[in-house]
This record gives structure tokens, sequence and C-alpha cells, in this order.
DNA sequence: AATACTTGTAATAATTTTTATTACAGGAGG
DNA sequence: CCTCCTGTAATAAAAATTATTACAAGTATT
């Protein structure tokens, strides 16, 4: 997303030119762009037409980003075995954890939405 | 841990009983009943003698469970590819995003340190 | 319209991480 | 003394992640 403000004026954004600036393969890209596209925060079309932010950089919070590319696999930050249901304590230890867990994944949440991709571009610019 | 609070005045805990309780391998759970040595939340030796925890529950915070077996791979929630220093964006990204994702991660670890083990323990015995 | 380039996508392979398993020496309790 | 359990290593199996190859289809440029 960086990459996308960043150069927005001075190059062609491909999957491929992100690839080498991220250093990973450019098929690994486009399929978080595809995710990034489906959370309207990127604009992207077949053919050499590059790939562009929908957004002002304020209007993007670190939370939307996290949301779109479902950095956590299922939604949930802390996930365990599933215990014994014949123990006593794996049968209630999820009734007994889980709420607290939502609670701590929240206040990273929480922060998460208080950071724009306006605050990550002035780090950039210095 | 709910366990060693739960069950111990009714039986030996071993690594064995755990794993049967959370359903994972003993040898797991030795090894991370060994990180939990190394930070004073349980008592331990060899032989027929069971795992016992260390402090009362209002004394044992998540926080001090997530710290003793590093739940997080080297101490940082968040963690990327080293992104190529040749370009400008790669080369200022860490910059521009560390504190940032360390503020994340601080509101995260506050919340764990507001829950005790009593808080948990509540939880299993209604 | 032809060309050149890029995306979307699948299929497959390689790599890394996690978890499981086996084995056994050594300590502790009965 | 015997039995059981831990500490630990070594190895295997499984799961998750990342890389690679390939190609049809779309788009800008000439």
């Amino acid at each position: 997303m960086s990459c996308l403000y960043y150069f927005q004026e001075t190059h062609l954004i491909t999957s491929k030119f992100l690839a080498s600036s991220i250093q990973v393969n450019p098929v690994i890209i486009r399929k978080i762009i595809l995710q990034l596209k489906a959370a309207d925060l990127v604009k992207i079309s077949q053919g050499k037409t590059g790939i562009k932010q929908m957004k002002s950089p304020e209007e993007i919070s670190l939370y939307d980003i996290y949301l779109a590319v479902e950095c956590v696999g299922s939604g949930k930050l802390f996930h365990f075995h599933n215990p014994n249901p014949k123990c006593p304590v794996g049968e209630k230890i999820h009734d007994a954890l889980d709420g607290k867990l939502n609670e701590i994944q929240d206040s990273m949440e929480e922060k998460l939405k208080q950071i724009s991709m306006r605050d990550i571009l002035k780090g950039l610019e210095k």
C-alpha cells in the first residue's frame, strides 16, 4: 500500500514491480491485491494499466488493511487446539477464555484503527 | 495452567494427564512446562511427583504466561519479509512501520496484563 | 487491428513451521 | 528395588506458507 502512494506519480505499478520491492513472488502480490480490491482499497484491471489506490491516505487505517487481507486467519488472533470435551477443564475452557481473548484482540484492533496510511507515509518521507 | 489449579487437590498432574485434556502430545506439554518453569510459574521435578503451580491465581496474568511461552515467535506480533533495500520504500518501510506496530503490540500486551488466572478460573467454576 | 504487457487463476513444487512419535538416561516416590 | 515420570534428542509426519510455471483473457499503445 505504501508503494501505491509513494510511486503513484512516477511509476507504473504492477505486481512485478511490487514483488521486486517486497521481494516476494508476483503471484503472491496478485492474490493480496485481489483482497485489497475486494475491500475497495485499490483499483486494478488487466492489461498494462497499473495498480492504483482508491482512497486518500487519511481515509485508510491499518485496520482497514488488516481486515482486507485477513492477516489473522479465520479472524481470530488467538486459536488453540480443541481440548478434550470429556475433561471438565477442556469442556469449559473455551467459555472461560474466549471472551477474554476477544477483549484482547479488540484492544489491538482499536489501536489499528487509530493509525492511518498518512501516518505511515510520513515515516517514509523524512 | 488452568488444569494445574483446577485439579491440584484431586489429581496427580503429569504431562500425560495434561496431554489428554488438551489433546496434544505429552512431549509438547513437557516443552511448554519447561518454559513455564523457567518463568517460575510452575514447579516440576523428575519422577512421580506431579506438576504444580507456583503462584496464586491472582499473582499470574495472561501476560506472564504469554511472555513465558513466547507465543509470538521472536517477541514480535508482526513480522514481514525483508524488503528490497534498493527500493526507496523498501529501504525505509521498517523505520516507518516498526514504531507503529510496536504501539499496537503494546496495547494488546497491556490488556493481557489486566487479566489474571483468577479471572479465567472464575469462568471454569460456573 | 496488431502487439506487447499484465492480470486472474489454477496446478504443482519447494520450503518452512508445527506437531507427533520414538527412545532413553536419570531422578523421585512407594 | 521397582515403577513412573521428566528432560532431551532425533526423527518423522503433517500442515501451512511461499514459490514457480503456465496460460487464457483483458487493456493500453502504436
